[in-house]
DNA sequence: ATAATAGTGTCTATCAGACACTATTCT
DNA sequence: AGAATAGTGTCTGATAGACACTATTAT
């Protein structure tokens, strides 16, 4: 066996970016209309290869979000997913795909851009019932991001992320009930919430007001993970359901 | 701006393995002495580049474990860990290697083969602590597989793969014990561990015996994610300290 | 007043952790 | 008997969940 100058396979590598947000008390994700071939007109999730072999795959999702999307994402917190590499889940070749997730309050609407005839909110609940068609295995993809996000909330600071710099508890409660798709008691969740040291931290003593006692205003406390963690209950309903 | 043919960079893509198991009440990482250049001679994880460009991921690492340390992990399960892909991880230009953890029962002594001049078990506190010189940034590798596996034996039945088929519950404990790095109390151990529906079965009644009395034997249950999970004191006092 | 949301007090069932105690083997 | 490990019983402090009750706003 001669040592032979063999040379190992390339690949394309692509990054696609599950970006979460709330709006109308609603999980959503952001999706585009593939502007190109292949799935062109299908929703996926915003995406694309790196523009050169040197690229930072973090730098990359960054990029595409904005060029897809028109969202500048320098504060938003990409957080690695997982890698999606099948064989043959791309018609174009080898193709692999680094998944990035991020977590966002309210952000602009989106505008459509590179590659992407459109972009726009949808909700997970479509998405994740395979009532929505979507491209590749983004459908997957972004199975694996809600589930992920989900076991974040209780583990972690996360849901603030969901927020603006400052909220109201049952702001903060309506995060924790869309994203687990569960009712929470408000007395309950308010006290527990407040118990777990650095969670959130009352913001001066500011207030708010739509039709009833003004709340007070938090914000996002120094802790990242939360000791307790918070606890999600058995998912008996879901709360679509429970309010339709 | 005229519609030219762009091709997207093709990278160079790798498989890296974090198989951890227990010998000597000690969590240990499978380390192979690296055959050839870069990082000749220093130890690294086992892995290596795809074979094909449509050869999938897993079977690519499942490929390298057989080739690097003649260990045939058919029945083992290898869950993706993560990317590695930052830019000068590697010399020889654009590698992206996705890891993959593995947690076994004591397995076979490795043996080293394709590109791998040695393999051995090595406690992954020596690994962790950084006393040990890795290739590449394979040290974050392993503190993020050691992370995920202490994580994932709060939540999942995976301490039973570190077992035989069938343990005793103080064997279960070693495990917590040795991944958690703290010292369990063996009485509440015993019944939170029998507590948590399916996690270990009773095995007919067998037993084993060494110095005292005789313990029953179990073998791991139908549940693979535990509810209650198995709660993790505050790592306040490693066991290594304290046996020391 | 009534509706609506914010926030507090308190009870109870459960559970983690501490630890005394019994059981079964070996030398 | 004594040492060593297996396994049980029980107490206590913390907490999740249920829910009555008070507080503060708008209409």
């Amino acid at each position: 066996m001669p040592d032979d100058p063999w040379v190992p396979p390339a690949v394309l590598l692509a990054v696609d970016l599950v970006i979460l947000t709330l709006r109308d008390s609603c999980l959503q994700v952001l999706l585009v209309e593939r502007g190109v071939d292949p799935h062109r007109g299908t929703l996926a999730l915003p995406g694309g290869f790196l523009n050169h072999s040197e690229e930072d795959l973090l730098a990359a999702a960054r990029r595409e979000l904005s060029e897809e999307a028109g969202l500048e994402a320098d504060h938003l917190h990409l957080e690695q997913l997982g890698v999606y590499g099948a064989p043959g889940r791309d018609p174009r070749g080898r193709v692999v795909s680094v998944a990035y997730l991020a977590i966002a309050p309210r952000l602009p609407e989106p505008i459509a851009g590179t590659d992407a005839s459109d972009a726009c909110w949808t909700p997970t609940a479509g998405a994740l019932s395979g009532t929505v068609p979507l491209a590749f295995d983004h459908h997957r993809i972004i199975a694996d991001g809600v589930e992920r996000a989900r076991t974040k909330l209780e583990h972690s600071a996360l849901a603030t992320a969901f927020c603006g710099p400052t909220f109201t508890i049952s702001e903060l409660q309506d995060v924790y009930e869309a994203v687990w798709g569960v009712l929470l008691d408000p007395r309950n969740f308010y006290r527990k919430v407040q118990s777990v040291a650095g969670f959130i931290v009352p913001a001066d003593r500011t207030r708010k007001t739509d039709t009833g006692r003004p709340a007070r205003l938090f914000r996002a406390g120094p802790r990242t993970t939360l000791h307790p963690p918070m606890t999600r209950p058995a998912s008996s309903a879901e709360k679509e359901t429970a309010e339709a």
